[in-house]
DNA sequence: CTCAGTGCAAAGGATTTGCATGCCG
DNA sequence: CGGCATGCAAATCCTTTGCACTGAG
């Protein structure tokens, strides 16, 4: 799926009538390069020269294009991660001690059954899913 | 396992040096009232009378103790439902169009399934999980 | 050239905190 | 009585926005 990721980002931002910048780019690059979603405070200090702004900003539009997604946790701190059409659906370890996030993922088994349990409620309930997220909370490695 | 509620609130206040005064009582009666975590302009809605530097402080006493727990979606509102110990282990269905939530339970064999993985991954990776986060992110009934 | 994008600084808004007062134990 | 809890208002801090400038196409 990812093929040329710098190519499908900028094709999908050309889709929404947006250019892929400098900072768009600098943004995509940091992500693809990490293992786990990263707060602004990171990105800025992977990117000296960014702006502030410019990052939340661009960071909302690379959003919308469906280039990145935003992840919340149970700190302060909002986190983006590429897209999981970019990379792989992936899960999160969510330490509740110092708020590090850290990537994991489940055997394809149990996602299939996840999968299946989400139609089922959606079925009950009219919601929609459109994913689901599903998260361990504890205390990482460092913390325990 | 609830027993009685503010009983069991109050006890556990106690083991903590902390008085059950009557906001934080108003509190825990306003959120077991509802189905579905609540932030705090809901609650401060329900209880007219509560100022709101008072739900934050007692919210996050409340919380400490293992009262209540903070409920993180993707809106910029933080919520706030029972401790699931007091209540029931359920999930969240969050609207990313209009940040409503809602609680759905799954079958006791996929909770089963969920938690055999929690252990596997733990042994994997030294994180230490507390408990699990599963929620389905989508439209609900009214926005879809 | 033109207009989306940029960057600075100031504004916004949920949450936190200082401090004087009230009240439970 | 003593100290926790309260409530108001001011401060914090992440995030958003206004505006004049810049640079991509």
């Amino acid at each position: 799926m990812p093929g040329d990721l710098h190519e499908t980002v900028a094709h999908r931002l050309r889709e929404a009538d947006q250019r892929y910048t400098t900072n768009r780019r600098a943004l995509v690059e940091v992500l693809s390069e990490t293992d786990r979603p990263l707060t602004i405070p990171e990105l800025l200090e992977r990117r000296r020269s960014l702006p502030q702004s410019s990052a939340y900003r661009n960071l909302s539009i690379l959003e919308e294009i469906g280039a990145v997604r935003r992840v919340v946790t149970n700190d302060n701190f909002v986190r983006y991660e590429l897209a999981e059409d970019l990379t792989e659906h992936h899960h999160h370890l969510i330490c509740s001690s110092c708020g590090a996030v850290e990537d994991f993922t489940v055997s394809k088994q149990l996602e299939a059954r996840l999968t299946s349990a989400m139609t089922s409620v959606a079925r009950r309930t009219g919601f929609q899913p459109t994913h689901h997220r599903l998260d361990l909370v504890g205390s990482c490695a460092d913390c325990s």
